[in-house]
DNA sequence: TCTGGGGTCCTAGGACCC
DNA sequence: TCTGGGGTCCTAGGACCC
């Protein structure tokens, strides 16, 4: 029975892990994202606190991080340098013997049974002896959230943050959540939480007290109560350290400036066509549904979606498929965004893994 | 807000079948 | 056919997260 859920966060973690690289950078402003050319463009991944201070932070356009800050060390994002990081880092909280659910590049719950966490300070102990491993073997720090389930153990980190740790149970729950809006709950956004306000909840305490059927009426049979469930910090699911198995793949472009020419988009889903079959080569995956994305200017986007005739990973099959897509669509508009998606068949079965799926 | 790229899951309407 | 009800699949779009 596990007793504590930890959840695990790097702290500005793209950033870090490009300053952890270049020392002189310590304490910069640095941003990184897009192509690194703060006048392309491109968003914002990650900041840094010193360029945080400024107000640039993740998701604004490459462009205004640059009005903010001028002074700022712009990088373009270095995939293959995150991964490496992120497994350096899973490395270290697998090594404590505790299931682990990776979450993303820099974010995982790991689930402590009663006993790890029996001492007079609880889980507390755990989580410092966790940040001190990760620093120690990576250069890397992180914050903590302590939780009695999944949920409450992510939201808690934010209020760690930096280098901290926070306990978030059923005991703190209301005082701490309860006079937040809804967005501050892990699966509310903006969209969700003006729906909310337009039926009258404004805080999580609100969220909790509404009827299930109330809130399944007007946001949907699953989500409605589900978001009640959020509203009460309620989370019975488990840390799940199964491997990850990707669902779809896929890949997009803004382009630097609008495709104008039909043969100059022909042509770009050809290269996206060659990237995502690529991708399932190496992955030994197949294919079998193809979505196609295209953003026309300024900004209106549209997806089309065809089931393939049979599995594949054929370049040109893709390439095809995609094009036939784009021309029912009809429109001569300049484009600002192609992308292919694939949705995946069922891997096949891994052998030796010792996993029961239905476990 | 001149607005990235990689994902996941849910919803709703229509087709199709019995 | 002036057509009921239920189930499943397909497709487009919405919302969210990192």
């Amino acid at each position: 029975v596990t007793a504590w859920v930890l959840h695990v966060d790097l702290d500005e973690f793209i950033a870090a892990v490009e300053v952890r690289r270049r020392p002189e950078l310590a304490g910069l402003p640095v941003v990184v994202g897009g192509s690194g050319d703060p006048t392309a463009r491109g968003v914002v991944a990650t900041a840094s606190y010193a360029a945080r201070e400024h107000g640039v932070g993740s998701g604004i356009p490459m462009r205004r991080a640059l009005r903010l800050c001028p002074e700022a060390v712009f990088l373009p994002a270095d995939h293959p340098a995150y991964d490496a990081a992120s497994a350096e880092v899973m490395a270290v909280l697998r090594a404590t013997g505790h299931p682990v659910q990776v979450l993303g590049w820099d974010e995982a719950f790991l689930g402590l049974p009663g006993v790890a966490a029996a001492g007079p300070d609880g889980p507390e102990r755990v989580a410092e002896q966790l940040q001190r491993d990760v620093l120690a073997a990576t250069g890397l720090h992180c914050s903590v959230g302590i939780g009695d389930n999944k949920l409450r153990a992510k939201i808690a980190t934010g209020f760690g943050k930096p280098r901290g740790r926070f306990r978030l149970t059923e005991e703190n729950w209301w005082a701490v959540m309860g006079d937040r809006s809804p967005d501050a709950l892990w699966g509310i956004g903006a969209r969700t939480a003006r729906k909310l306000a337009a039926l009258g909840i404004s805080t999580v305490a609100e969220l909790a007290a509404t009827p299930a059927q109330d809130l399944a009426e007007a946001l949907g049979p699953t989500m409605g109560p589900w978001y009640r469930r959020l509203g009460r910090g309620v989370d019975t699911s488990p840390v799940d350290p199964t491997p990850y198995v990707p669902r779809g793949l896929g890949h997009e472009t803004t382009y630097p400036t609008d495709l104008t020419d039909a043969a100059e988009v022909t042509a770009a889903l050809g290269v996206l066509a060659g990237r995502v079959a690529a991708d399932l080569v190496e992955q030994d995956r197949w294919a079998e549904r193809l979505v196609l994305k295209v953003r026309f200017a300024p900004f209106d986007t549209r997806t089309r979606s065809r089931r393939l005739a049979e599995p594949t990973r054929d370049e040109e099959v893709l390439a095809t498929t995609a094009r036939g897509l784009l021309a029912d669509l009809d429109d001569a508009r300049p484009v600002r965004l192609l992308g292919i998606r694939t949705e995946l068949t069922a891997p096949p079965k891994a052998e030796n893994q010792g996993k029961d799926p239905q476990k």
